[in-house]
DNA sequence: CTAGGGTTAG
């Protein structure tokens, strides 16, 4: 008895090491081998797999494991269900994060302070914070301890749920309390503030970062260089870029893809052709977002050849080309004028499952207007589920540009019954077209009610 | 096991 248990320990170990290398067929090998010989796999074989499953394969696959370790007549333990719950928050399947924890309940298993972290970040992913808040303060009333991510997972769901005010208000009672907050803390609340338009504060914490005897990471630099590309500072941001690289940060797929996407939007296409060069000369391996950077590269460049060849590629290299590259190279060719292609690939995308894609449409919706053909981008935009402020404002703006002002103002009421923002400068493109083609009494009521959605929202 | 990157209107 004794040897069988510490054989099963032993496979354990050795099924970790190759979960860990992602070899997982060898793992499986390894199970095979091990049953031959009579070593029985217990929970943690099981678990350790179905997390591999999960992380590296689909969530799926891991269910799949779940089956046979019940089969097997082993049962699920609360680990069991951490990793599928992390697995389906990670993949934004939340109401199926929610399902699994009531599984867990229902079949008697306690959850522990990391079902009730995942449960936290799964109620902030789907933009209800107080219900996050609850099971905060549920772990708290039932004196589990918690653990230092428990804090971190709230400031960071609070930030992502615009929150930010009430993220540091945590922060500092935290910190009162002996709460020892590490560099993740930093970075989320530097993100926030980033975010937040608070660039003073932001810069505040980032001194704190310094004086609690931390070192900026990768991270940190990342997050503040872009924030410094939306503010329009280019030269400070390729300062930080130079900064982070001598601190010996050069490796960042992330850092890259920042500057290289920047630098394209704003036309700089020479320096971001020898920062993407650079980086692949470096060996970093592209990932989708990366290739969708050298994507919209090659289709602001005009290389559309080089742009589909690039799409082949990244299939072939096993990725699936998503919501992002497709509007990239229907956007791509709306302005470079091919309306023709970029409706045909459009209907190609659709075909292909993204029925959805709200930026691929308003990209289609802008390239017909400007293109002059106005009312057949009305006849998308019709037939679209759901629309946001661009589709709004692109089709509001260059029917103003047509003269149709009437048409424009009806949208735009349109846009506000919907509690959608409308660009300033629109507005007044609007008011200023029904002014001066007559339409004084009309122009009253678009006013009046641009001002009571103000008042409403 | 929580933090950073890739797409659209003016």
């Amino acid at each position: 008895m004794m040897v069988s248990g510490l054989s099963t320990r032993l496979l354990n170990i050795c099924i970790a090491s190759y979960c860990k290398s992602r070899l997982l067929e060898r793992a499986e090998a390894v199970i095979i081998d091990g049953i031959r010989l009579g070593v029985i796999p217990d929970v943690v074989t099981y678990n350790t797999l179905l997390n591999a499953y999960s992380r590296f394969v689909s969530l799926d696959s891991a269910y799949s494991v779940v089956h046979r370790m019940k089969e097997a007549g082993i049962s699920p333990d609360v680990i069991t269900y951490n990793s599928l719950l992390s697995g389906a928050t990670r993949n934004c399947l939340l109401s199926q994060s929610l399902d699994l924890f009531e599984e867990m309940l229902q079949a008697g298993i306690h959850p522990n302070v990391w079902s009730y972290n995942i449960l936290m970040h799964c109620f902030f992913k789907l933009g209800k914070p107080d219900e996050a808040n609850r099971v905060f303060q549920d772990i708290l009333l039932r004196n589990l301890t918690p653990h230092p991510a428990t804090f971190n997972i709230m400031i960071n769901g609070l930030c992502k749920n615009e929150y930010i005010d009430n993220a540091l208000m945590l922060f500092r009672n935290l910190q009162r309390h002996g709460f020892v907050p590490r560099l993740v803390t930093y970075n989320i609340l530097i993100h926030g503030l980033c975010k937040a338009r608070r660039l003073g504060q932001a810069r505040k914490m980032l001194k704190e970062l310094g004086e609690s005897g931390y070192e900026p990471n990768a991270i940190t630099y990342t997050t503040v260089m872009k924030c410094c590309f939306r503010f329009k500072q280019y030269d400070e941001a390729l300062e930080i870029m130079s900064e982070m690289k001598s601190k010996g940060y050069t490796f960042d797929g992330f850092a890259n893809c920042t500057v290289v996407a920047a630098l394209v939007k704003t036309g700089r296409i020479e320096e971001a052709n020898a920062c993407m060069e650079q980086t692949m000369r470096n060996g970093i391996e592209l990932d989708l977002a990366a290739y969708n950077t050298l994507l919209n590269m090659y289709c602001r460049e005009g290389k559309f050849e080089a742009a589909y060849k690039l799409m082949d590629e990244i299939e072939n290299g096993g990725l699936q080309c998503d919501k992002y590259t497709h509007t990239i190279i229907i956007d791509g060719l709306c302005k470079a004028g091919n309306i023709i292609g970029a409706e045909q690939h459009l209907q190609y995308m659709k075909m292909i499952g993204f029925r959805e894609n709200l930026v691929a449409f308003n990209c289609m919706i802008d390239g017909l207007c400007k293109a002059g053909q106005i009312d057949r981008a009305m006849d998308l935009y019709k037939s679209m589920e759901t629309k946001d402020s661009f589709t709004y404002t692109s089709l509001v703006h260059n029917l103003c540009k047509a003269g149709r002002f009437r048409c424009a103002s009806k949208l735009m009421m349109k846009c506000l019954r919907d509690g959608k923002k409308i660009l300033k400068a629109t507005q007044r493109a609007v008011l200023d077209g029904l002014r001066s083609t007559g339409y004084t009494d009309e122009a009253r009521k678009l006013r009046w009610k641009i001002q009571v959605a103000r008042i409403l929202r």
